[in-house]
DNA sequence: CCTACCGATCGGTAGG
DNA sequence: CCTACCGATCGGTAGG
């Protein structure tokens, strides 16, 4: 008599578990979640958890949504309103770093991790993964075009090349975080970041 | 009446067992190694593998080792015999771009691969992870104190900083031919590192 | 959402 | 180095 309600709770535990598939994820990797492990840590049966999606791919597939979600929430979300350009370049470098010693995954940054667990295997993972950066980096150079546009930067900014340099930085922070502990490393990121836009010494 | 020859002939075994481990966990990650299927590509029993190593850690382990030795070869050994100072500096970042673009590890960089892997979990593999950056770490920022003392590089270069730039950009790098297969990459990373090493527009 | 089950594979051992 | 085997776990399905 409540079908409505029925649905309703499916889809909040479909949320569980890709909540603590998130999670799992970004320690051991995508290729490390198992639905039986899953199914032990929420006192659920493994059908019960394939059954909200299929197969494996699929699971992993939800666990990437969520995890670019957080990261757009994180590190996009605050800066939107910005205005396009230098400012809001700047915001976004500030966010990315802020994001990654934001410790919301347990085991560093998950879009890092999955594309150097999946950069050699074909498939839907891989090509989601590719997609999320794609999208990032056009975030990124946009603002960079926009800085150049406005003057905020020499006109002979290559947007390209400033991805490349931030992405690498980041990525660079993420690794000295999360396997060295390295506490100087935010403030190194956010150097060569201000660098690599174009920025003397300012900050 | 052979012990001799019989001991060659196993260390002969482990050796491709070793060689194979490498390529395998290159593409699937150390965790992705799995003893049958490595005794199925040797056309060997799992017994016959395994008790080369005892545990599959102790085999990772192996293939680690094996790993640092080729990055070794393939980056340092070449660059070894030159002098001290920013002339092996530069030598060495055109050298790790080589490596990087050489195809020696048919999934990318082991190194970066695995230090992404195990960077949530304890234990020796992470160990010698962590071993082997710090030894990379620690002859870059030799070349740039003694390019600093030379007068090559400006006083007020900081080793840590150029370290954490080259590291990164390195990374950066793999992750752009492996996920995206970008061909202007390595020419990207080649400028962001002479910048990062404090050269203007010179190379 | 569950129980019960499938064939395959896991890491590893015994014994030779 | 092999065969033969261990208990555990894998992804997934049948049927309810």
């Amino acid at each position: 008599m409540s079908p409505r309600r029925s649905a309703a709770a499916a889809l909040e535990t479909r949320e569980e578990i890709v909540a603590r598939a998130v999670a799992v994820a970004s320690t051991d990797g995508l290729e490390g979640l198992t639905i039986g492990r899953l199914a032990g840590d929420l006192s659920m049966s493994k059908a019960g958890v394939i059954g909200h999606f299929g197969t494996k791919e699929r699971l992993q597939l939800a666990a990437l949504e969520e995890a670019i979600a957080i990261f757009t929430r994180e590190v996009w979300t605050p800066v939107a309103e910005l205005p396009a350009g230098l400012e809001r370049l700047l915001a976004i470098c500030d966010a990315w770093i802020a994001h990654l010693q934001s410790g919301v995954f347990p085991g560093g940054c998950f879009l890092t991790a999955a594309s150097m667990e999946f950069d050699g295997r074909a498939g839907p993972v891989r090509e989601r993964v590719i997609a999320g950066f794609e999208q990032w980096r056009a975030a990124v150079e946009r603002d960079v075009r926009a800085a150049v546009k406005a003057g905020q930067l020499p006109a002979a900014t290559d947007p390209a090349q400033v991805w490349f340099e931030l992405n690498a930085l980041a990525i660079g922070l993420n690794q000295a975080l999360q396997l060295l502990g390295d506490d100087d490393a935010p403030a190194r990121a956010r150097r060569a970041m201000r660098r690599a836009i174009g920025l003397g010494a300012a900050g």
